[in-house]
Parts: structure tokens; sequence; C-alpha cells
DNA sequence: CTACGGATTCGAGTGCACTCGAAGGCAAGC
DNA sequence: GCTTGCCTTCGAGTGCACTCGAATCCGTAG
């Protein structure tokens, strides 16, 4: 998978300019993971895409967080669109954002641009919560490294 | 806080040496830190240190977790040992061990040292998903930072 | 002696994010 | 036309990890 490859050379990255390079490639590589062509899809197919349950996909959209179209059936059709927001909803929770908080910020998003303000603070608080997460996981990681390395040795657990 | 050095030098760390040095600099920092001295703790006072709630302590107590001492009046005492005890508990929940897995890992410490093999599985297999959740995070990041770089262009959400 | 904060036990309640079950509709294959 | 399998809605149920409340006990300060 080249995506971890991509994640590499981001952590290794100091210059802001790749920075953004490799974000921008990672974007291209979701789009063309996710939504490999324009045909609509199915719950089915969708939720097996973004790797979640159809039953959460509908539990998703009825707390509007996702407005799928429907066929003439009834049944939902989740465009490109409909899977990229999927995608960053699917990251989102991943990273312990609330479904109340997307859900404030897909509020957002739908009333339109005038609401970019505001969502840009939701997003700074998220990228903060998210450099915490990743510095408690590291600790986290020492200690399991440590407990590895202790076996034999330390009698306390 | 000098943790904060600590892991930044971790995370630079590329020799296998370095890294286990400065793993053992943490856990020393740790010891200091939730055990500035040898008194037994209240369980206001172990909370106040390891940053949990009293009722959590006393369930976690219920659940086998811990088993701090009694004083004259009934009263809980927290050792250095159940603090250091504590700490890790702490690390384990916040990298996603559940309780479960939690219960089962500290009834293996306390038949004693025959049961380190199955121990070391149960840490291998958290080392994996700590790491794979550090990969969901990068990526949960690399998406906020393309959102924030974005809004003026995008009309996506 | 009494008030007070903080300790104890126990079982019940909370919040979150799903997750499921029942009852029924639609379309392709035999 | 009937089965099969995926689709629909709705409300109810689940699992996890706390979190709280009620009733009672302990020890120091005034």
């Amino acid at each position: 998978m080249a995506t971890n490859e991509l994640i590499e050379r981001l952590l290794d990255t100091t210059e802001s300019d790749a920075f953004e390079g490799v974000i921008d490639a990672l974007q291209a590589l979701d789009d063309s993971t996710f939504a490999p062509d324009d045909s609509p899809k199915s719950v089915a197919e969708a939720a097996a895409l973004v790797g979640l349950s159809p039953h959460t996909l509908r539990y998703y959209e009825q707390e509007g967080l996702v407005r799928p179209g429907r066929n003439s059936a009834g049944y939902r059709e989740y465009s490109a669109l409909n899977l990229r927001r999927l995608v960053f909803l699917t990251r989102m929770r991943m990273s312990g954002m609330t479904m109340q908080d997307l859900k404030r910020y897909i509020a957002l998003v739908e009333r339109g641009a005038e609401t970019e303000g505001e969502r840009r603070e939701i997003m700074l608080a998220q990228r903060d919560r998210i450099r915490r997460q990743l510095r408690e996981l590291t600790l986290a990681l020492v200690t399991t490294e440590y407990k590895l390395r202790s076996y034999g040795g330390h009698p306390d657990g």
C-alpha cells in the first residue's frame, strides 16, 4: 500500500513545502482508492469501500452527516462526493472526534462558505487533540516496549 | 515538562541503544513524578497523581486491577508500587486496551513469573494496536491539515 | 460534643456510538 | 410466479467504561 510510504515520507519531512506536497499526494490517493469510478454506489458497496457497516452508514445519514441520493426503488446511491465525505467522517471519528462535534461541523458545511471561520476553529481544536493523542500513544508505546524488554527482570507487572 | 523533550528525542532516534536509553529515562521520570516519596497515598491523592477520579480508582480495584492496602480506619493506602501500576493502567487504557484485556493481563501478573510468556504475547499484540493507531492518527492529522489549508478553495466540506 | 470533609459499600444510572430485529419492498434467476 | 438476497424504516437493545447516589463511618477543628 503506497499510503504507508507516503506517511513515512511525511513523518520524515521538516520543510513545510514538502509536507504540503505529501498531503496533496495522499489526498489524490484517497480519491482514487475510495472512488475508483463515478458510478454511484449502493449502501453495501459504500460501506465496503470505507470500512463501515451498512447499518452505520444509515445511522450517519439519520444523524445528518451524509445525504446520499435515491434511485427509483428508493435505494441509497452514494456519489464520489458522498464517499469523500464518508472517508473524512471515519478519519475524524477514528481520531476521537465525537458525533456531536461532527454533526456541528457538517451542519456548518451545509450552510456554505460563510461558515469557514467557525469550521477552521473546530479543525484547529481537532488538530490539537490529535497531537495530544499522538503524544499519549507514544508514551503508551514506550511503556509497552519497556514491558517487553523487562520480562525476566523487574517483578512489578 | 521534560517528558516532551524525551519523547522528541525518542522519535528522532534510530539506533536502538539510544532508544533503550530514552525508555529508561522516561521510566525514571515517571517514577519520580508519580511517587515523589514513599508515603502511602489516599484514594484522593492517588487519583490526583495519576489523573483519574477516586470513583474510577475504586472501580479499578473492584475489577481486580489494583489492590491498595488499608489503614486502621479501613481507608485505602496506595503504595509507590500501586501508583506505578495505576500509571501503567492509564497508559494502556489511553492506548485503547480494553478493561477485559487489562484484567486478563493483571491476573497473569498476580500469578507470578511463570506467566511471562503469555503476558509477552498480550504486550506484543498491544504494541501492534498502538502502531496501527499511530498510523490512523497520522492520517487524521493529514486530513485536518488538508482541511485547514483548503478553506477558501475546495467547496466539499 | 458536634460539625464537617472525606472515606466506605452497593447497586443503579449515564452517555456514547453503534447494532440489531422485525416487518416488509424490489429485482434478477429458475 | 416464487425464491433469494439485498434493500427499506422504525424503535429498541447492546457493550463499554465509567459515574453517581444513598446511606453510613472516621477523624480532626472549634
